[in-house]
DNA sequence: TTGGTTGCAAAGGTTTTGCAGAGTT
DNA sequence: AACTCTGCAAAACCTTTGCAACCAA
């Protein structure tokens, strides 16, 4: 934890932006709750408990800016407000989503998968495939009562 | 295209829904319009040309009702408006976009390629799939040079 | 002191909603 | 008459921006 901080605050400080507390204490919610899509609101609400006067555009700001410098992926699942999502190590351009159109639960697949599809898009259609975005849309394994995936976290 | 037309008239009259002028406009658009992917307001703009009295309420309740009788496809490429394709025989399921990110052009991939993917998620993860969105993100052949794909329409 | 940063409030942009009137069946 | 549908305006929402105050190097 201590140490992901200090990596975001070299990153930060690269490009002579500072983890000033209210950004400090927003990666630290973000951290926490790394297996979930939080939106802005999200953000501000939980991070309100640490620090009561921080503003909702603060949030807005830093996330915005957390987002130019890669730090997170931010994302729109089509339910009117951008989610954002923590760049790990490796997840960078290997993670997909489920969603549930029951629930409204959001799982992650870590497995990528794309290789050979990417391969034939960029040959096929000479697209130079800096990222892509795959969401499937369906019934989880809580709604339809099957036991929980060994693959998922 | 009066053929089509007719077909959605039906859709639209087997739930009880009337195809007013408004309506049929709205859908004339879309079709005139098939390979892009309108925003509700471009829809306005185009479609007050034929119906120049039509409100822009009208046409985000038209793009809805479309959207629930699964004639659209209403979608979110990250540009903060949300985009309408129409469903066309087959494309249902079965096509993806390339979004340019130096000229912001949105082309469409007719191929699925996901069935393999899909049969392992369901298998592997439990999730019952109703529906993608796959999406990537690069440069596309006009920003490049290269030769327009045949693949493409 | 010079910049970056913040909270607040206001503004911006997209989408939804209330309502009275109009149109259909 | 009952019901859907429409246009208008207002409201609701999410997000961005202007600004004066604040803080850190």
């Amino acid at each position: 934890m201590e140490q992901r901080i200090e990596k975001i605050k070299q990153q930060l400080q690269a490009q002579s932006y500072k983890l000033t507390s209210q950004r400090e204490a927003i990666v630290r919610i973000l951290l926490q709750n790394e297996k979930d899509h939080l939106s802005a609101e999200e953000v501000f609400m939980l991070v309100r408990e640490v620090e009561p006067d921080i503003g909702l555009a603060t949030v807005y700001r830093t996330l915005e800016l957390l987002t130019e410098l890669k730090i997170l992926h931010k994302m729109n699942f089509g339910d009117g407000v951008a989610r954002y999502d923590l760049h790990t190590e490796n997840s960078e351009h290997h993670h997909h989503h489920l969603v549930c159109v029951k629930c409204g639960a959001v799982d992650e697949i870590m497995d990528d998968m794309l290789g050979p599809i990417e391969q034939k898009v960029e040959k096929e259609y000479h697209f130079k495939i800096l990222d892509h975005r795959l969401v499937f849309h369906g019934t989880c394994y809580r709604c339809t009562g099957l036991p929980k995936p060994d693959h998922l976290i």
